[in-house]
DNA sequence: TTGTACGCGTTATCAC
DNA sequence: GTGATAACGCGTACAA
């Protein structure tokens, strides 16, 4: 039987229920019961269960200096690429034994600034970042307290931190060696703006130096998905335009894959015929009829990757490994849409 | 310029950088800035400023008993519907100054346990709850302990928690009248085994129910969507089956409609001809040609109705205030799934 | 094996 | 308006 207390169960009052002492509370908590007598467990125990006591994370992490935090910056908390790595992070957390606290940023730089902060005076024990903004100089000072950063595909060249995320370079290498195998000669580049969102750069003009060493035709397209005409028409001038050789587009990820595929549905263009393919693998790629070929990324291995990178350089004291790079292959998932 | 300490900086610190006392430090950081000397006030902005100071959360929480932390439980992280109210629950929480826990839970009433306890340890400030498992004695623990609970969708009789979701009767009564003002007369209802989970309990008998009163024909189909075959077989049989009317197939969720879908592209059978509607709206439903007909949930005011809840509750002193239902109606968004 | 005493960083109370 | 001091709940030397 739980008794009911208005307020939470102290490790004093277990003390007392079990009549023993702090010391030996804490110490049964804290993987040190085999110090205990066993007479001095069981009592405990028995005291511990009918008061409901759990420790306090607050205060022990306040004392210890281990919060058993991990915290999270996630750019755009509704694109399923984030939510597929939030599953590995958290799976990864979870083995561990930590928690973790999630902040969504809606690709506002102001925000993440704010979230950075606040996540920091939980006292987190290591930090998986995934931003638009240019944060060097937050992300400097939390290097310099002491804690763990990585960053999830935005290699900021100048803070020290873990990197992990796809191999950007071989993925558009894989999309351009696979439309060139279909007959895919024309090729359009669909991305939302690079800006500072360093995937976005290194998939961008790998796409354009790809393009000139393998002598297709290449443009780009980079601009906000939120207005569809925009996107619309430069599809359609794509399509019209006189050419030689069958054209297909590219999609930088899993957002534009679905501007694209609304565009094309609404220009009236059957899959395959205009072909497409686009990073990051999605539930309905498969049911879009013939199928949307797609390059997958790893996702639930980049989130796990992230979690291990942060506790490998927890425990090596910090300064002395030097910051690493984690690049995942992806998997090509050919489908209709590539085939003529 | 930041001074670059590898500890964090401390109020005492800052105290001494600025010339003045703790409290003047504390009072500076909790709002009290206008009881500060005009004086005071710029020293310590000043000295706050030079060493990157921040008020250690853990600290705070620890003396006044408010963490600031809400605990979002989440029963499969990797359903989009899931997603859809965390961003609402994100934003409100943003709002007021709140940050979120987010446990995943894999449908795994075992990890609910755990995670529950571990939020309590954390010292939450309130709880929004999606769940699979009867966590009733768990769940009362914590109202004991003076945490507000909100549950999403999940009717726990015995707990004192408000409850927000969808008005599941009306939505099944919305799909039914539709399809049957579309000239569907058998129906097969598609759902995961309603279990404990009160919401597609609710969905079920009310199909049950509507099926009765609006003489139409209703088989139901309540399996684990793990295995396709399964499915596909029974959609299979479903469509084999002679009869007298166009025939539709109701899917209780997202995952059946995406299992559902699936499955008829297998079966070969066009969208339209068997007639196809489902519980929650997601990107890909008006892409798959001619369009999947859908209910949506308000999703994001879901999320918000959730915090806005818990901080009434916290506000209200707890026990004065009976708990609640919030109930939120589903929009209809009618595509060719159904149109014959 | 067990208990005592102190400090983690903060806020609240009470003096000045 | 400002400052000293005692908690908050816990972990851990150190002593017994």
């Amino acid at each position: 039987m739980t008794i009911t207390t208005h307020q939470r169960t102290t490790i004093l009052e277990v003390a007392r229920e079990a009549k023993a002492s702090k010391t030996s509370v804490s110490r049964y908590f804290s993987g040190e019961r085999e110090r205990l007598s066993p007479c001095m467990q069981t009592r405990i125990a028995a005291a511990a269960q009918r008061l409901g006591y759990r420790p306090n994370r607050m205060a022990s992490g306040l004392k210890r200096g281990r919060s058993k935090l991990i915290g999270m910056l996630v750019a755009d908390i509704r694109n399923p690429f984030s939510i597929a790595v939030m599953y590995g992070v958290e799976q990864a957390c979870r083995e561990r034994g930590l928690s973790l606290m999630v902040c969504n940023t809606d690709n506002d730089p102001a925000q993440e600034r704010e979230h950075l902060s606040l996540l920091a005076s939980y006292q987190i024990e290591g930090l998986v970042i995934n931003a638009v903004g240019s944060l060097d100089q937050e992300l400097q000072t939390l290097v310099q307290q002491g804690i763990p950063l990585v960053l999830l595909e935005r290699e900021l060249s100048e803070v020290e931190a873990e990197v992990v995320g796809l191999d950007n370079a071989r993925a558009i290498d894989l999309a351009l060696d696979h439309l060139q195998d279909r007959g895919y000669g024309e090729l359009l580049y669909l991305s939302e703006p690079p800006g500072l969102a360093s995937p976005r750069q290194a998939r961008l003009t790998r796409f354009q130096q790809g393009v000139a060493a393998r002598n297709l035709t290449g443009e780009t397209h980079c601009q906000p998905l939120s207005e569809p005409e925009t996107l619309q028409n430069a599809i359609s001038n794509f399509i019209a335009r006189p050419g030689t050789s069958p054209k297909a587009l590219l999609c930088a990820n899993g957002n534009a894959t679905l501007a694209a595929t609304r565009a094309l549905q609404a220009h009236g263009a059957p899959l395959g015929d205009i072909g497409l393919i686009g990073i990051d693998e999605l539930d309905w790629c498969e049911l879009v009829s013939p199928g949307i070929t797609t390059l997958a990324q790893p996702t639930e291995a980049i989130g796990r990757a992230a979690v291990e990178c942060l506790m490998r350089r927890r425990e090596a004291g910090d300064r002395t490994t030097p910051s690493r790079q984690v690049h995942f292959q992806a998997i090509l998932i050919p489908r209709g849409s590539t085939r003529r």
